[in-house]
RNA sequence: UGGGGAGUCGCCAAGUGGUAAGGCAUCGGAUUUUGAUUCCGACAUUCGUAGGUUCGAUCCCUACCUCCCCAG
């Protein structure tokens, strides 16, 4: 296999780690760098130092060249603000979505061929498959742990020059690999919470950016069930911080969020799971991004997930233009949310994607 | 003020003489590169207060306090 000048962007985690020495052993000429990319004004609790030393210790183990690099600009130029913006339209972003495509593939990959790199590689459960000049965006072997999701925005530039070694082995290999060779971090708890940012009290949090905004919590026939601190703090679908207690000639269930009245300042709840105000057969999407390289047809069946870690649900394309989409789902999907990506799949291949309206 | 009813965990709510169900909420954990969802676990030595009856009371009796309803 001819070596080739290749950055891995480490996060100092295990993932990333064992990708990096998956590299190195094929002999790549490789660069570890690590990103920071989030700055606080007084940050009690600063994990990215700990996770810098951790892959200054593993770059040790594996003998790895490393840098460094602070996006921290571009990611609260590209990111959070639109991250913010969304929150205050009352709408659920995720923004780790848009942090790949503007951060890890775009500034960091312009980063790694200023440097002369080929391409550059991370630690994401995902598959990368070059035919007829395309580069194909596959799910990882692992479906339990496959990201694809995230990087349905990528454009062809982008992935075609990306490497994903993780995306043919299993969660469980990495991590006996990464305790075969010793690697400091091998036992280390896998990150959870909005990338770079990590995982904090997302109302304390919040809070700092955008005020509160107390409104009533009230079910859609109108009667008062509670005070709500803020729209921007809820999402469609959520359950827990709502406080809603046992109401009198009320059954046992719990409450929902169903909906959000920007003009009234009105959190709508729901009692009950299945309540049909959480499902919807439909949706419309915008913003839309095509990382196979064109639009699927439409009526062509394929799968579609409205979030993160849900299954893929059978559907078809109902209407398509240049920048809005309609999907019909088999079966109705539980709290579609708008600001939330709609992921497209033909089976193992992401199609692409946009925005849920 | 007179008559009636009710006071059990933050909320709803069983229990009505034998030593406090359950649900919601909350908290902790698992899962998770988005705030979820889901799953697991914790959660009233105490039943408005003070006495009394009883071997024993949340449950019976008395007084008081509070709330609600109807009269006025």
């Amino acid at each position: 296999m001819p070596t080739s000048r290749i950055v891995v962007g480490m996060s100092g985690g295990v993932d990333s780690s064992v990708a990096a020495y998956l590299l190195k052993q094929q002999g790549h000429d490789l660069l570890g760098v690590f990103m920071r990319n989030w700055e606080e004004d007084n940050d009690r609790h600063c994990p990215a130092r700990q996770d810098f030393l951790d892959v200054l210790a593993v770059a040790d183990v594996i003998g790895l060249e490393v840098d460094a690099v602070n996006f921290s600009a571009e990611y609260r130029d590209r990111v959070f603000a639109y991250f913010l913006t969304e929150l205050q339209a009352g709408r659920t972003p995720n923004p780790d979505v848009l942090c790949n495509a503007e951060i890890k593939f775009k500034a960091f990959l312009d980063f790694a061929l200023a440097q002369g790199a080929e391409k550059i590689a991370t630690g994401h459960y995902a598959r990368l498959d070059v035919r007829d000049g395309l580069t194909r965006l596959l799910k990882a072997v692992d479906q339990t742990k496959d990201q694809s999701y995230f990087l349905y925005r990528l454009s062809q530039h982008q992935v075609s020059n990306a490497l994903f070694p993780l995306g043919e082995m299993l969660k469980t290999e990495v991590r006996r690999i990464a305790h075969e060779i010793h690697l400091p971090n091998a036992a280390k708890k896998d990150s959870t919470g909005i990338c770079f940012i990590g995982e904090r009290p997302f109302r304390a949090f919040l809070e700092q950016y955008l005020p509160k905004e107390p409104g009533v919590m009230q079910t859609p026939e109108g009667r008062v069930v509670g005070e709500h601190q803020g729209l921007m703090y809820y999402t469609l679908g959520q359950r827990q911080g709502l406080g809603i207690g046992g109401q009198k000639d009320s059954n046992d269930e719990p409450w929902f969020v169903a909906a959000k009245e920007m003009a009234t300042n009105t959190l709508v709840v729901v009692q009950g799971h299945d309540h049909p105000l959480l499902l919807s057969r439909t949706l419309t999407a915008t913003q839309l991004s095509w990382i196979s390289g064109h639009a699927p047809e439409a009526g062509k069946p394929c799968a579609a997930k409205t979030r993160y870690r849900q299954n893929d649900a059978p559907c078809h394309v109902q209407t398509l233009n240049d920048d809005t989409l309609t999907l019909e789902f088999e079966s109705p999907q539980w709290a579609v949310t708008p600001g939330q990506s709609v992921v497209l799949y033909d089976g193992d291949i992401c199609l692409g994607g946009g925005i849920i309206n």
